[in-house]
RNA sequence: GGCCCCUUGGUCAAGCGGUUAAGACACCUCCCUUUCACGGAGGUAACAGGGGUUCGAAUCCCCUAGGGGUCACCA
């Protein structure tokens, strides 16, 4: 029995890309990739209104962005379409409609109100609300008058007695449901769309998904799918639930969390690299066989194995996150990193939008100053703070070095040789040069030559490599600095 | 509360009955680069608890505890 293999990420265009949508998508993505089969995106757009303008493109854009592809969607149409539901419409009302001619299916006419105070009196009396199959068996009397009154009805699907349902997960292994624990759902609403449960067996069906793949919150929707597999004579696909990334405090992510950044779209804008994330992601829930963890994805598509995926949830660590983008951050060709890092000078004024050739040219160095200590583009912000304040604060630490007896001696001459060299001797090359001169000069070396210099350009006693800070700091600002340290000794 | 799932270091995780219980991130220490946030070498740190089964259990079974998910005319 070997069906082709046809997966899918079906999104509701509610909102932007969100990392455990991502992750769904890249699982199923690797998985079909893996094994030649198809990718399949289908938009589930049935509550129509939660649905956001520019959902659906934002989606797809950072899904591209990601470096993830498909076969068939809304913008590649193949033999299953349509790839929005909310446009096979006529294909859950004929489905639908056999669904009631076999009796399997029935309308049900209470209210919201009712249905609720209903769920209240369950509750109260300690039960799991769940609904009583009031409208099951409604006469034809009773239907008219409902309909007289100007009712509306939805659907329900009705839930087969005392049976169990089982299915074995792909990752979970044999998870099985009583019948009994649930009531008869609602397949139709009453504006005549398919609930999510309804339509996405229907689809999945039609549309030959071999595997399903998707969250772990929605085992318990399995059953549901199950039962309209069966109502159909279907044979369901395989299902597989993945693990919940959670945050620090081991909760589900909420779109509302603040303190982990959700969607892909913010990474782009605080200039993460695609195949950095991409990456990470892979390993949140899944881990590749051996030691190695850093991979492309052409070689996540070879090396991806289902039967890999983890079990338990997995924390959303920001700092692993950092760790790998810096790492592919050091792999990337100057020009990226300098594009990662313009946006985030240029909003922070620190560069004008329309840079000429010698702001561009000073950008560029700076970047470049601290590209090995970058761990995203908007990184470069904080980390040139120093080139960018006017006063400088010294801490102690600092304050101790500039005590040192050596240092007028080292400052003063340093300031010599910055002033005879003049503009054409003040450059990133010759900076080694000018300092070597101070050593020759006063006797002084290491920690004692480099510190003072440091500390009295910059306020501190750590910093990037000194040669191009001092050149990035500029040769007027260099000589004050370094006035302004000598006069303050006396 | 019902149902379902999960439980190896701070975090991600390997491990499928016999291991000194990998590796990565983070943290700490040292080294290197005559400065340095890069790099290198080390280090601290884990099988939730209790019962079984077995010559032998992180691995299999049961119970307890803890955590999570889900109970919509949302997906």
């Amino acid at each position: 029995m070997s069906t082709k293999v046809r997966v899918r990420y079906a999104p509701s265009p509610t909102g932007h890309l969100h990392i455990g949508n991502a992750r769904t998508a890249i699982f199923n993505y690797l998985f079909a990739r893996h094994h030649g089969g198809d990718f399949i995106i289908r938009i589930e757009d049935t509550d129509v209104k939660r649905n956001v303008a520019g959902g659906e493109e934002s989606q797809l854009k950072y899904l591209t962005w990601l470096g993830v592809d498909w076969d068939e969607s809304i913008d590649r149409p193949g033999d299953y379409g349509p790839y929005r539901q909310t446009e096979r419409l006529d294909i859950y009302r004929e489905h639908t409609d056999k669904l009631l001619a076999d009796g399997v299916a029935y309308s049900c006419y209470c209210s919201e109100e009712e249905l609720e105070r209903e769920r209240e009196e369950q509750s109260e009396r300690g039960e799991t609300p769940k609904y009583s199959g009031k409208c099951r068996h409604l006469s034809p009397e009773a239907k008219a008058e409902y309909e007289a009154d100007g009712r509306i009805p939805s659907i329900r699907f009705t839930v087969p007695a005392d049976r169990t349902y089982t299915f074995k997960d792909t990752v979970k292994g044999e998870i099985s449901f009583r019948s009994d624990d649930f009531g008869d759902f609602v397949i139709v609403k009453k504006d005549g769309i398919p609930t999510y449960n309804y339509a996405v067996a229907v689809d999945d069906h039609m549309m030959a998904i071999s595997h399903v793949l998707r969250g772990e919150d929605h085992i318990t929707n399995t059953p549901r799918q199950l039962m309209v597999y069966e109502a159909f004579g279907w044979t369901p696909p395989e299902f597989g639930h993945m693990t919940l990334i959670v945050n620090e405090s081991r909760k589900k992510l909420s779109k509302r969390d603040e303190s982990i950044v959700q969607f892909i779209q913010q990474y782009d804008e605080l200039g993460y690299l695609p195949e950095a994330l991409f990456n990470f992601i892979t390993l949140l829930g899944w881990s590749p066989e051996g030691e190695e963890e850093i991979f492309g994805r052409e070689q996540l598509v070879e090396i991806f194995n289902e039967s890999r995926l983890s079990k338990s949830p997995a924390v959303f660590d920001t700092a692993k996150l950092n760790h790998l983008n810096q790492h592919y951050m050091k792999q990337a060709t100057a020009e990226r990193v300098v594009e990662l890092c313009l946006p985030h000078l240029k909003s922070s004024g620190r560069l004008s939008a329309e840079p000429n050739a010698v702001e561009l040219e000073w950008a560029t160095a700076l970047v470049t100053l601290f590209r090995d200590h970058l761990r995203f583009g908007a990184e470069i912000v904080p980390l040139s703070d120093l080139f960018f304040q006017e006063g400088l604060d010294f801490n102690d630490e600092a304050t101790g070095v500039l005590a040192e007896e050596t240092v007028p001696t080292v400052l003063g001459a340093f300031l010599s040789a910055v002033e005879e060299a003049g503009e054409e001797g003040f450059s990133i090359d010759n900076m080694k040069v000018l300092i070597k001169s101070v050593q020759t000069s006063t006797g002084v070396k290491g920690k004692g030559l480099f510190m003072p210099i440091r500390v009295a350009l910059t306020g501190q006693t750590h910093g990037p490599d000194l040669n191009g800070t001092i050149w990035l700091l500029g040769r007027e600002r260099v000589i004050a600095r370094l006035k302004e340290r000598l006069a303050a000794k006396g």
